[in-house]
DNA sequence: CTGAAAGCGCTTACAG
DNA sequence: CTGAAAGCGCTTACAG
């Protein structure tokens, strides 16, 4: 490979003077320039990123932490994956992706070794384990997703408490007063995914101020299973009109349970759930739901980082921000067939 | 953060002396090395990534190729991303991973600025534009996927002829003669998604070999193209008692499509497939088929690419490798109904 | 068993 | 407008 020294020679000129004719911090005549640009290009001549990084304390990558527990519902993480590396690369910057298990060890791996000049995290839970050695490292870092504490952190989330309102408010709007909620499976709430709860409680409290009454269990993370607890649930409350699904695995899993079971959408029952178009294309999910941005997200998490790495040290307060949901209608709800509270 | 010239100073020892007691390249007395160990640990010390790429020209880095084509199915990716990353990991490498559109560029990128010590090409196509800089590259490069040319690469894949050939043993075994075959949309044939007529071809063939008719077509990869097109093949094919789906959008829509026609599997329909069977788990797939095996695929491609880059220049011939099809019988194939051949 | 020194390939004050 | 030189933080022959 050719080095700076290689394209000084070849260019007749001083290493500096090829490094500054490349970056532009420091005016060169026009004809050196050009010679050294041809230089450059006939030699095939590429930075090193190592003696790059180690002169300037900058490697132009960013860590992605992303962690995948058990039992969960991996495909739809793939979105957030892919807006997170297509941001960067738009401004820059290249992607190093960890997945280990032991995601606190990953992130100090990477950035006390200075591979990194920042990291965003996903799938952040309530007491995420992580976050101690984000915060102790002097790197930038941004979440996604809501943690208990976001002291000196950046984090974006979609609003969950007011996507679960939004929701609600279309299911009783139309006139439903019986509803069934299925959240995501119990160990997500185990493991502190405030998503979950945030969610759900805010359903549960506007289901209330309607007056309707809302059955929350949880979904299943693995077939048979699944399809076995959206059955049971439909089982128990034969009287429910509208269903708020919020689980990726239990929404893919609805609609041939719902076949199976000849219910109709939404002449027997009006379905809105929360996921991403973007998955909901992929896997026909024809639902009335809230969008939840993964793309958008990632997006917002990568510029806020690039900032803070190329802003000098302006001491910008930390943020953090959510979403607003927005709902996109497919059809999939309509007035429930019998007045409310006519069969009780 | 510490340098070692930090914890040379803290351990009471010079530079070197620090850096062989860490690397153990040199013997040290017991007693520095415990000095110098609690130091390090002491102060935290992690090695700079930078500047040790620049000493010894390895970055412990993967690059990871990742190639989203237009009207992909995406969510079955996330299987091979995964299963590199964690076996990079396991052997001591982290993983770059580029997703941009110009993947020819970010090989470059990545490989001239030594950002990485070898790189794993996904979703390799018969004439892929990537392959000329892999090679010109002085990285080594792993493909998952066939090219037509295989020089100078280690190639892994799936045998899908021989795949091919296992579904239609096993549909032909039972006595089916009428078959239907849905291959990849016709985008994936014209990109030289060599995976998609091998599969074909073979099984044509061996079709034949029974005297079984096939009918060959192309899914789609959107909805609701996807659906109108399985109906539209069923439709045409009413006498089929077999199908064979080598399309993961395609075999994610099936189940509703043959509820909603009244199809039963396996009494009205033998169907088998190929697909992970995590991907299977997380879409609640529940037909025989061949295992796609991403994650045995990206486990090899890694290893042999750690083997090139350290094992000392010995100059092992490149492989190709092809993994042996499984069939994993989820019961969706039985007899078919009438005898062979007697409604025609 | 240990140290002083060179070198990896850049960038960037310092000088002119 | 340009060059010579120091320095980033490691590793590894070279010497002892």
């Amino acid at each position: 490979m050719a080095t700076i020294g290689d394209v000084a020679k070849a260019a007749g000129v001083s290493r500096s003077t090829a490094s500054y004719a490349m970056s532009g911090k420091r005016p060169v005549s026009r004809a050196t320039r050009e010679r050294v640009a041809e230089v450059v290009s006939a030699l095939g001549f590429t930075p090193n990123a190592g003696a790059r990084a180690l002169a300037t304390s900058q490697t132009h990558v960013l860590g992605l932490l992303v962690q995948f527990h058990e039992d969960e519902f991996a495909p739809a993480m793939l979105q957030y994956i892919l807006g997170i590396s297509e941001t960067a690369r738009g401004l820059g910057y290249d992607i190093l992706m960890a997945t280990e298990e032991d995601g606190a060890g990953a992130l100090r791996r990477i950035t006390k070794s200075n591979m990194v000049d920042a990291v965003v995290l996903l799938d952040v839970t309530d007491e995420d384990p992580r976050l101690d050695d984000l915060r102790s490292a002097e790197k930038p870092g941004a979440l996604v997703g809501l943690p208990g504490d976001c002291a000196g952190l950046d984090v974006f989330d979609l609003d969950f408490a007011e996507a679960g309102r939004a929701l609600i408010d279309h299911l009783c709007g139309l006139g439903h007063r019986e509803l069934i909620l299925v959240s995501p499976p119990a160990h997500v709430f185990e493991r502190g995914g405030a998503y979950a709860w945030r969610f759900r409680d805010a359903a549960v409290e506007r289901a209330r101020a309607y007056g309707a009454r809302i059955h929350a269990e949880c979904g299943e993370s693995r077939p048979p299973a699944i399809s076995a607890s959206l059955n049971r649930v439909l089982d128990r409350y034969p009287e429910a009109t509208g269903m708020v699904v919020h689980n990726d695995a239990s929404v893919v899993a609805l609609r041939s349970v719902l076949f199976e079971r000849g219910v109709r959408v939404p002449s027997d029952l009006s379905v809105v759930s929360l996921y991403s178009s973007d998955f909901g294309r992929d896997f026909s999910v024809p639902f009335t739901a809230i969008e939840s941005a993964p793309d958008q997200l990632g997006r917002m998490a990568v510029q806020q980082l690039v900032r803070r790495i190329e802003s000098p040290k302006l001491d910008e307060p930390y943020v953090t921000r959510f979403i607003s949901p927005e709902l996109l209608d497919r059809g999939s709800t309509a007035a429930p067939r019998s007045a409310p509270n006519s069969d009780r």
